[in-house]
DNA sequence: TATATCATTGCAGTATCTGCACCGACTGCT
DNA sequence: AGCAGTCGGTGCAGATACTGCAATGATATA
């Protein structure tokens, strides 16, 4: 536990304590009877909570599992991502989506699990499909900028925007994809690399573009 | 189609006569209030219907938009498609899954409705999604059975299975693309092969780009 | 007509989720 | 230390979606 700060006051240490509770909690549960034989009532028993305080840190009983998993990480990773230049958007943003899930929370052991109950609860892995739906505009947003700095312009009025969008639904189809393979344990950044290379060739071979 | 024979039945024409007026009741109600602002017991009130009827004839709330709409049509029109040759796949199973949608069910004014709020109610698009990925083993075997037509052979174990899932997932992420894109009026076969074309297109682009 | 089937219903109950008001612990300032 | 304000946690009432069960009455069948 190397707090940065010294002091961040008491009143957030025990917020982070009570969320970090209700999470792990949950967890356990979800992971030993499955996420439809879990009540919100039997996570706060578990977790020493009430209901209410439940559904005031996470807005549904997904969000147990989904609100720690952003589709997308933060200023740093996006704008290296905007900048990038000769590498394939496609795959650099598939790399950019991925990498912020895997990197999700300060608990690396928590996330460790979290992808445990992914893969044994294919109803979550629809609901982190869509959170990235929820926040398509984001995505597209990020993908203009890319375009811009790569000094694309368009032709035709909403060209790139359509570029962009279907970009966003290929990464969800990706992500589909590499769901239903399982991707289990191994997350280092290289063999992530690897996976989303292949998954993109079998892709264009699907597409015909070979 | 149940208009050839005379009788039927009266208990069987009393069914279809109830399941109909709660769709309408229920289409009417979202076109006016918006999905999430109409109540399953408002649906009832205006169908005359107890809950409990409701329930018997859709399994959810959401069943009464989604249960007409099957992402996949009877035998007839999958067995053309998997002895089709010669044509493209993607572009032959996206026409497949989406001509089957665009004649859900033997009302057509009913359809056309349907449609009109699927355009207003995203979450509901998502929810097309979520039947089709609930379908795809069903999607996956016709997939496989369109290869074995044309001769498609394995060099390695689950190559065309592989394939055929990010088919799959490419079928969701053209669905997802065109949702976007309001894809309102017209749904003539001719229209249809003509939007689903571009869609590939910008997907090969999106695809290809270095 | 007698019997079986089945659509429909009411009822009780469970589960998710929300708005509201209260209490009490923390926090910042003096 | 004391005081006032903030805010996390809680209980409660209620809305809403959905399910199992048993009864009832209309329809089908013999």
């Amino acid at each position: 536990m190397t707090r940065g700060q010294p002091h961040e006051g008491l009143r957030e240490r025990k917020r982070v304590a009570t969320r970090s509770a209700i999470e792990r909690a949950a967890l356990a549960l979800i992971l030993e009877h499955g996420f439809d034989h879990v009540t919100v009532d039997m996570i706060c028993e578990a977790a020493m909570v009430s209901q209410r305080t439940f559904f005031n840190y996470f807005g549904s009983k997904e969000g147990v599992i989904l609100d720690a998993m952003p589709p997308f990480p933060g200023e740093e990773a996006v704008a290296t991502f905007v900048h990038a230049t000769g590498t394939d958007v496609l795959e650099d943003f598939l790399e950019l989506v991925f990498g912020s899930m895997a990197s999700a929370g300060p608990d690396p052991e928590l996330t460790r699990v979290r992808r445990l109950v992914f893969q044994r609860n294919p109803v979550l892995a629809a609901g982190l499909l869509d959170r990235m739906r929820e926040r398509e505009d984001r995505a597209v947003a990020i993908l203009l900028d890319r375009f811009a700095a790569e000094g694309r312009t368009s032709t035709r009025a909403g060209e790139l925007e359509d570029e962009a969008h279907m970009i966003v639904g290929l990464t969800m189809a990706v992500f589909h994809y590499l769901m239903r393979k399982q991707l289990e344990g191994r997350v280092d950044a290289d063999r992530r690399r690897t996976i989303i290379h292949e998954a993109v060739m079998l892709m264009r071979r699907a597409v015909g573009t070979v």
